[in-house]
RNA sequence: GGCCUCGUAGCUCAGUGGAUAGAGCAGCAGCCUUCUAAGCUGCGGGUCGAAGGUUCGAGUCCUUCCGGGGUCACCA
């Protein structure tokens, strides 16, 4: 790595200069910006301390030390005190003739050590999934593939939330109101179909606390004595003690849900490689409590409920078990995090989980901690940001949830109508095209959600804001179709790929277009390093998106079959070959795919 | 109210304490006889929410204030 390389020079330089040693955060490194002449800048300010020169001095000091002692800069210029800094053009030859065909560029090799695993989606069986699920979804696969190209191993876990008040909500509707719907019967997709239901269990809910209301009934006592929500917790209370036909029941409709939603995952194209199911864990916690108790990190009140005091942290005291000594949820994650240590020993478990519930993950890691779990910090919540509609949250009960099967069939259609307009699939067979649409509609999709840190809350405008124009999917897409293009013609031609290999492109002194793409490129291992470290896909998108349009910019401005001089058309051919790699693989750790054609 | 978080162009978003704050969309004006025009080039558009402070240097760090969001359940 020439920035390694360059600092440790740096450090050196500074040391024989002015017999002071600076340590290497205080090495600024940085990309030289377009407007100047050079690859690397040098902030110098924080040098003239040991210099006690003026920056210009300063600078002019430690580049001249630099072109001296090191082959790879062969010049500098000084501007203010910027110290900016020229590789020699030998170095990007060389860089150039060692990756240009390496499809595996900017990835690092499997280490051996432990696991991350990373859990995302976790969805309800009560309802299809939205939006929201979306952004988890894509965030958590794409993140897993990035911690991979960082050479880690990943278990990618969905843990299903498949019990609870929720469920009986829909399994009482559909028993009540169903007759008998089935999604082969009405031709709905399981999970639309309980979906269907628990939007009815509300609706009918909704009528009896206003009929017990308009009785006199205060409104906070209607909503617990009416009926339907006996009934529900009347249902969970009989699913925990096994009743037959709640058992069977809740097996028949959950088993419509799996079925959506695994068509909504492939058709999404993520995967996980180990499903949990609530139902199978959520006791798991309660041993840990009794640990706990035996202990003494946690009591239990006069009630029978047991607690934790986190004060000493500066949190509250927690509940971890009811006083009739049912599980919540905390007791739950505790109980699945342990299983999961104890099942892959991590190195970090990652939890894919929006940010309403930071308090809870927090609270998660101080209970191992006074446990007395060592590795309790291995446990990071990926926080990410609500994605909100014009109209402000989504809410499932005023009907303003964004479906995600829905939204994908609309990013097909719209893919469709686009492609169609631009005549671009008039020669592809209609399975082609189909293929086509799918993977225009979802990179479309992808890429908007992904580009956005993962912290930030983002807005999303179903009318208007997928573009297949600008700083966006299709856009990667195409440059790269046009790459593909490039390289067929090539190869028809006759300008074989075996000879594009075997030239290089020593004594050819780069037109700016080619070099600024491959200084780019140049910066893809850094990237992917950067984006494993903060787990963050924006970093990736973002970078691809500069390198697409550098690239389009050389593509506009510079003749490549056309040229005569065969060293430097050999050349050209590589930087297609050695972008279309990196759009590839930097699109592939997004989970979205790229076209041949488009 | 306590804690967390965000506030950058009309809109959506970038911007490891460094040079003149950038993209896309929207608007306007150009470029297809030429490797795919889902492209390229140019123009206009900013009190980086406000005020202080730290620093050689602040959109970035600290304090206060204003505004939005989240959270503080024997819900998940």
């Amino acid at each position: 790595m020439i920035e390694k390389l360059l600092e440790i020079k740096i450090i050196e330089a500074v040391r024989a200069l002015y017999s002071t040693e600076i340590l290497p955060t205080q090495v600024q490194l940085q990309k030289t910006r377009k407007d100047f002449d050079g690859d690397y800048t040098i902030v110098v300010f924080p040098f003239t301390k040991s210099s006690r020169k003026s920056p210009e001095t300063t600078a002019n000091d430690i580049g001249t030390y630099l072109v001296e002692h090191m082959e790879q800069v062969s010049a500098f210029n000084v501007i203010k005190g910027f110290l900016n800094l020229v590789i020699s053009g030998s170095y990007w030859n060389g860089f150039y003739a060692r990756n240009f065909s390496n499809n595996k560029f900017g990835f690092v090799p499997q280490m051996d050590s432990n696991p991350f695993v990373v859990e995302y989606s976790s969805p309800n069986t009560n309802k299809p999934l939205h939006l929201g699920h979306i952004r988890n979804n894509l965030l958590g696969f794409s993140v897993a593939r990035i911690l991979e190209a960082n050479g880690h191993k990943v278990i990618r876990v969905n843990l299903v939330n498949d019990r609870g008040i929720h469920i009986c909500k829909s399994m009482l509707a559909w028993k009540r109101w169903g007759d008998g719907e089935t999604p082969s019967s009405s031709g709905i997709k399981g999970d639309h179909l309980v979906g269907k239901y628990y939007v009815i269990f509300d609706q009918q809910y909704k009528k009896e606390i206003e009929k017990l209301i308009s009785l006199g009934i205060s409104k906070d006592e209607a909503a617990k004595s009416a009926p339907l929500i006996l009934e529900a917790q009347e249902m969970l209370r009989k699913w925990e003690a096994n009743d037959d036909e709640i058992i069977s029941l809740w097996k028949l409709m959950n088993g419509w849900v799996y079925e959506g939603f695994e068509q909504t995952y492939q058709t999404m194209g993520i995967s996980f490689d180990k499903t949990y199911y609530e139902s199978k864990t959520y006791l798991l916690g309660k041993s840990l409590v009794d640990e706990g108790l035996q202990a003494g990190a946690l009591h239990r009140r006069a009630d029978g409920s047991v607690w934790i005091d986190l004060s000493s942290d500066g949190l509250d005291e927690k509940l971890l078990l009811r006083s009739d000594g049912t599980s919540v949820y905390m007791t739950q994650d505790l109980g699945t995090a342990q299983q999961r240590y104890n099942e892959f020993t991590p190195e970090k478990l990652v939890y894919v989980v929006g940010n309403e519930q930071e308090y809870h993950f927090q609270v998660l890691a101080k209970v191992f901690k006074h446990m007395g779990k060592p590795w309790y910090d291995s446990i990071f919540h990926l926080s990410y940001g609500m994605v909100e509609l014009p109209e402000g949250k989504m809410k499932s009960r005023e009907g303003t949830v964004v479906d995600a099967d829905d939204l994908m069939e609309e990013m097909f259609r719209t893919a469709e109508i686009t492609t169609r307009e631009l005549g671009k699939v008039d020669d592809f067979s209609s399975e082609e095209a189909v293929q086509l649409f799918r993977i225009i509609g979802l990179g479309a999709l992808k890429y908007f959600i992904l580009k956005v840190d993962p912290k930030k809350n983002m807005l999303f405008n179903p009318t208007e804001s997928i573009d297949f124009n600008g700083n966006t999917g299709p856009f990667i897409q195409y440059t790269y179709a046009r790459i593909q293009s490039v390289l067929r013609n090539a190869v028809q031609k006759d300008f074989l790929p075996n000879e594009i290999g075997a030239l290089q492109i020593d004594n050819v002194e780069l037109l700016p277009q080619e070099k600024e793409v491959l200084r780019i490129l140049h910066q893809f291992p850094g990237i992917v390093n950067e984006a494993g470290d903060s787990l963050s896909p924006a970093l990736i998108a973002n970078y691809i998106y500069e390198l697409a349009c550098e690239f389009n910019r050389f593509y506009h401005d510079i003749t490549i079959l056309k040229e005569t001089d065969l060293v430097r058309r050999n050349f050209r051919l590589g930087l297609c070959t050695f972008t279309g790699n990196v759009i590839k693989n930097a699109m592939w750790l997004l989970g979205i795919d790229v076209p041949q054609r488009m």
